[in-house]
DNA sequence: TCAAGGGTCTGTCCAAGACAATCAACGCTG
DNA sequence: CAGCGTTGATTGTCTTGGACAGACCCTTGA
C-alpha cells in the first residue's frame, strides 16, 4: 500500500471506488459536490480516501439508480432509508412464467439456501438434475430466468454476498457448458448462423450463455464471441462466420448512452441483411427503441423472433 | 448517434477510446498535451473526436507499453515504427518447455491457421484430441501456455483479428471446462483447499481456468469465483469456503500500481494461514515482491509450490 | 562493481466551470 | 380530459491547467 492513508487501512481510492462501483471519477466528484455525498476524508496528499462503510452505500445507490430511481432523490438519503426502498423496489415488473414447470418461490428460496451453504458441488448437482428432469429449454427459461431474478434482488436486499452471486454464476456456467458441450455441432448449411457476443462495458456473459443453450439446442449453429467485443470487432466477426443473425446481451450496469450509441454505430456498419437482437433486461432498450434493432427483454422472446426470422427468410 | 461528430462517422469518443484501448481519459489528455498523440478532431461541441485510425494505433502502443516499453519513447513515433517494434518484441524471454510432449512452432502455427479458418467447431475438436492424447496436465503446459503466447503474438503483430482472439479464448474456455465437468468432485476432507479469483481490473479467467484444471486433476477441491471479485469479497469467500490457499491470476493488462495495492491489502486482511499465490506474467509481479505473496510466473510453478505447501503443512 | 543521489518521466488526482441530453411539470389546445 | 409543446431542473460527462508522488534512468562516488 502506498501508505498515504490517514489512520485507517479501510479506505480506498476513487479509482478503486470506480472499479468496486462502477460510478466514474467524474460522477464520484460531482456527486460530493452538489449533494454532499459520499464525503471521503482526505489523505495527506489531499486525495479523497473513502471508508468502506461509504463505498457499500454506493454499491447500493448504484444498483437502485439501475433500477430507475434518481439520484437527486436518493443519494443524500441515509443508509437506512436506502435500504428500506431496495426492500420495496422490485428490478421490473416481471410477470409470472404460465409454464407448467415454473419453479415456485419456495424452489427458488431453496436453491438460495443452498447457495448460502457453500457447497458447491451440491448446487451444480442440484442444477444438473433439474436440467435433466425437465429439459434444457424449460431450465432455462422455467428455472434460470427466476432465479437470476431472485438471486440479483437477494444481494440488493444484503441478504447475499458478492462472492456468493460470484460462486452462483461459475456453477451455472460449468453447468450449462457441460450441456452445451454435449450437443452435436450444427451442420454447416444450417440457418440462421447466430453471432452471441456483448459490447465493451458489459461484462456478464450468462445470459449470452443461456440465449446460446436455447439457440444450440434448436440445432442452430452459434459462435459465441465472449463478452467486450468492440463494434468494429463485431462486424468483421459478422463477415468471418458469415453470420445471419447478432445477439447482444446486456444487464443494466453498462451507461445507457454509450448502449444507445454502440447499438446504433454496430446497426450502421452491419450489412442489412444481418439482423442485430439486443437480448437482456437493460430499462433503456425498452426506452429507447433504435431502428434495425429487435430487443428481446425476455429469453422467451427468442422463439417467436426465431421463427419471424424464418418467416421474413423464407418470403425472399 | 448523438450526432454532433464533425463529418465522418468514424470517431470515438474519448470515453469509448477508454473502454476500446483501456488507457484512462486522465493519459489520453496528457498524452496530447505532452507528445502531441494522439491528437483528436474535435466536434461541435468542441469534445475529442478520434479517428478509427489513431484507436488503433493506441491499441498497439497499451500492448507495447504492456511489453515494458516506455511511452516517452514511442508514444510519438510513427505506426510504422510502431509495427516494426512490435515485430522484434517479445513479450518476455521465455525458455521453451523441456517436456519431450512440447509442441513445436509449426504445430502451434498450424493451430493458429486453423484459427484463421473460422471454423470452430474443428478448432474445438483438435484442442479435444489433443488433450485425449497428452492428458490434462501436458496439454496445459505444454500445449495451452506456448499456445496463448503464440495468439498474443500474432495479435501484437497484427496477424491475427481481435475477434479472432475471443474466438480462441471461448473455445479453450469450452474444451477446459467440459474436462473439468468430467472429473469427480474432489472428497470435503482433500487438502489443501484452493479458491480462485481475479481481482478489480482483471478481466481474464483463462489463465485461471487453466490453474483449476491442473489442481482439480490432482483431487483437490477448487472453489472457482470467477473474475473481478474485490479484495473485502475475496477475504469473506476464503472464509466461506475455508480455503488453505487463494490463488489470483493476471495478465499484465491491468495497472501495475493498482495490482500491488490489492495484494498488499489482501495480504494483509487474510488470515496468516492462508497461502496467497499470484500467478501469471503480469511483469509487475517479477519487478516487485510482496512480502506473503507467492509468485508463480508461470504454470509450471504451480506443482512445486503445492508440494512446498504440503511439506510446510505436514511440518507443523 | 555496486550503492546512492538527483533529475526526469509518467500516471493520476484536483478544482471549477460548461454544456447537452434527459426528465418532470406545467400550460395550452383540440 | 387526452395529447402535445415549452420550460426549468437534473445529471453525467467533458473541458482546461495545474500539481504531485512514485517509478525510472543516469551519473557520481566509494
Amino acid at each position: 500500500m502506498n501508505d498515504r492513508s490517514p489512520s485507517n487501512v479501510l479506505t480506498l481510492s476513487i479509482a478503486a471506488v470506480e472499479r468496486d462501483t462502477g460510478l466514474s471519477k467524474d460522477t464520484l466528484r460531482v456527486w460530493e459536490r452538489r449533494y454532499g455525498f459520499p464525503m471521503p476524508a482526505r489523505d495527506t496528499g489531499g486525495e479523497r480516501a473513502y471508508p468502506l462503510e461509504q463505498v457499500e452505500k454506493l454499491r447500493l445507490l448504484k444498483r437502485l439508480l439501475d433500477a430507475g430511481h434518481r439520484p437527486g432523490r436518493v443519494v443524500a438519503l441515509p443508509l437506512h432509508d436506502l435500504q428500506a426502498l431496495a426492500e420495496s423496489t422490485v428490478d421490473l415488473p416481471q410477470p409470472t412464467s404460465m409454464a407448467a414447470t415454473a419453479w415456485n418461490d419456495d424452489e427458488l428460496l431453496a436453491y438460495l439456501a443452498l447457495l448460502k451453504t457453500h457447497d458447491m458441488p451440491a448446487l451444480r448437482r442440484q442444477l444438473s438434475s433439474d436440467l435433466l428432469r425437465v429439459g434444457l429449454p424449460s431450465f432455462v427459461c422455467d428455472l434460470l430466468v427466476p432465479l437470476n431474478r431472485a438471486v440479483g434482488e437477494a444481494w440488493l436486499r444484503g441478504q447475499l454476498e458478492i462472492f456468493e452471486e460470484h460462486a452462483y454464476t461459475e456453477a451455472l456456467q460449468a453447468v450449462l457448458r457441460q450441456a452445451l458441450s454435449t450437443l452435436p455441432p450444427a451442420g454447416p448449411a444450417a440457418r440462421p448462423r447466430v453471432l452471441l457476443a456483448t459490447l465493451p462495458g458489459e461484462p456478464h456473459g450468462l445470459g449470452l450463455l443461456m440465449a446460446e443453450a436455447l439457440l444450440a439446442i434448436d440445432g442452430l449453429p452459434c459462435v459465441a464471441m465472449g463478452v467486450q467485443l468492440p463494434v468494429w470487432d463485431i462486424v468483421r466477426a459478422a463477415e468471418a462466420y458469415r453470420s445471419d443473425i447478432v445477439t447482444l446481451g446486456f444487464t443494466g450496469c453498462t451507461n445507457p448512452n454509450h448502449t444507445v450509441d454502440a447499438l446504433q454505430e454496430l446497426r450502421s456498419k452491419l450489412p442489412a441483411g444481418v439482423a442485430l437482437w439486443a437480448g437482456g433486461s437493460a430499462p433503456v432498450l425498452q426506452r429507447r427503441r433504435i431502428p434495425g434493432v429487435t430487443p428481446l427483454p425476455d429469453l422467451a422472446d427468442l422463439a417467436p423472433a426465431l421463427a419471424a426470422w424464418r418467416q421474413a427468410a423464407s418470403a425472399e
